[in-house]
DNA sequence: CGGGACTTTGAGCTTTCTCAACGATGGTGG
DNA sequence: CCACCATCGTTGAGAAAGCTCAAAGTCCCG
């Protein structure tokens, strides 16, 4: 499922927006991100407005110098979202999950662009319906608000870590980083124990998140291998094995 | 003026706060970024919980890890803004200048610090007076999610620069970029002349800010007056004298 | 079982960093 | 008013981290 590579399987469009709040219910991004903003009550107004969107993995659906007419939210599956130049180098600004919400802009372009990881589940909204939600519930946008924000504080650390940090340091803080992401809360365990994470991008979008070369992130895979630190099971399996180490080599904030 | 080392000037803090417009009539920053959101008569409202504030050259304003006390806004002159690691390595995500936001912050702490690079003036809202505002007038909420999304814009830009663009491509990428921000209307001039741009920032600034050392950031001008492209009357002032081969060296977006 | 894509490992090279010395500039005090 | 000193910036030479190129290994599917 994962990865299928050029996968010819058609972008699927639900057309089927209830004015109800039932369509929402087992949604896995129903309380986190811009929607935890709504209640039950309220949410049947901003599904009324969204179509739901399957894109298949590697599927691009966001492309660079487009013109920005939908906003996203990812319901399920994972997304990489990159810039690149004329050259082809490519940086990819980020991996977004579920409830993460895509496709804010300023200007009438995308100033990135955005391909599906695994296969990916949407909720798609066209700009102008959107925004006249926003005027209704000034929750959401005051959630955006913090979204953005947070993306920010991200964003940075990311700045931090491509400007300054050795390979090995970008790594283990990536680890680090992702632990977080998994886990959301790390409940108790002042001793984290060993954690397995899955890796569901490939060694080229790491590369391009890190600033490094796949031979290098595979490299320092390697060392923290034979120092025991970690172990794949599968190629998009890790498991921390003394998450206190791997820390220890993030670099992190003073 | 410009930079002072250690000045021993202490931080200005003016405590008139007129609930009319009148203080914010002959202010630079009136009708960009935040303020523009409001009209002269409602301007008041958010004049009334501002504090104006001096900073002298070279003062740290916002410490990452503080209380995320306070918002600010740059009235004159130049700031920097940046995140260091434990060892001392500094990473500066970017330079602000007038009508510039700062503070934003979903924790209760700052995620990165501030430091004046020349004096600075600023308006300091407290953060929950500020909200109150916010909450009366939603247009402002609106500007701030522009801004942190133009910013958000910015940053993967940056983050482009960082993981994948050479010394040389850095440091021309940032004189078109603080060009483009110096001059916010290139009108006409399809062939653009020669350019004089201020650089207020420090060479270590720079370099913290591309992701090189002084040296490097030298070496790269140096070779730029070397070819005919730039000249510098001052160690602080550039003139692009060829300002398309500049751009040539980009190495823009795709 | 074979082929293609992805990953890992190795060897040599390039860009940028580090260390060092020199030069310029601006503020301060004699 | 000028000389001195501290700070900042430039230039050079050698070192190193990470990149490039190459080849071998792994895994998934058909």
């Amino acid at each position: 499922m994962r990865d299928v590579p050029f996968a010819r399987r058609p972008i699927t469009i639900n057309p089927v927006n209830s004015p109800t709040s039932g369509q929402c219910e087992d949604c896995d991004a129903r309380h986190v991100g811009l929607c935890d903003a709504l209640s039950d009550e309220d949410i049947g107004f901003l599904a009324r407005v969204a179509q739901r969107v399957v894109i298949p993995a590697g599927k691009t659906f966001i492309e660079e110098g487009d013109p920005a007419s939908h906003f996203y939210d990812v319901n399920q599956g994972n997304v990489r979202v990159f810039k690149s130049l004329a050259d082809g180098r490519r940086q990819v600004t980020g991996f977004m999950g579920v409830g993460d919400f895509l496709g804010l802009a300023v200007s009438a372009q995308y100033a990135f662009s955005a391909e599906a990881i695994t296969d990916v589940n949407l909720c798609r909204f066209e700009r102008a319906p959107l925004l006249q939600v926003f005027a209704e519930f000034p929750a959401l946008e005051r959630k955006l608000l913090d979204v953005a924000t947070h993306e920010m504080v991200i964003a940075q650390e990311q700045m931090l870590l491509l400007g300054r940090k050795t390979a090995i340091e970008r790594v283990t803080s990536f680890l680090m980083s992702w632990l977080e992401r998994s886990e959301p809360f790390p409940v108790g365990a002042s001793k984290p124990a060993a954690a397995k994470l899955s890796l569901p991008m490939s060694r080229t979008d790491l590369a391009d998140y890190l600033g490094l070369t796949i031979e290098t992130v595979s490299r320092s895979f390697s060392q923290l291998k034979r120092d025991g630190l970690i172990a794949f099971t599968d190629v998009h399996e890790v498991t921390l094995l003394k998450p206190q180490r791997v820390a220890a080599l993030t670099a992190g904030d003073r």
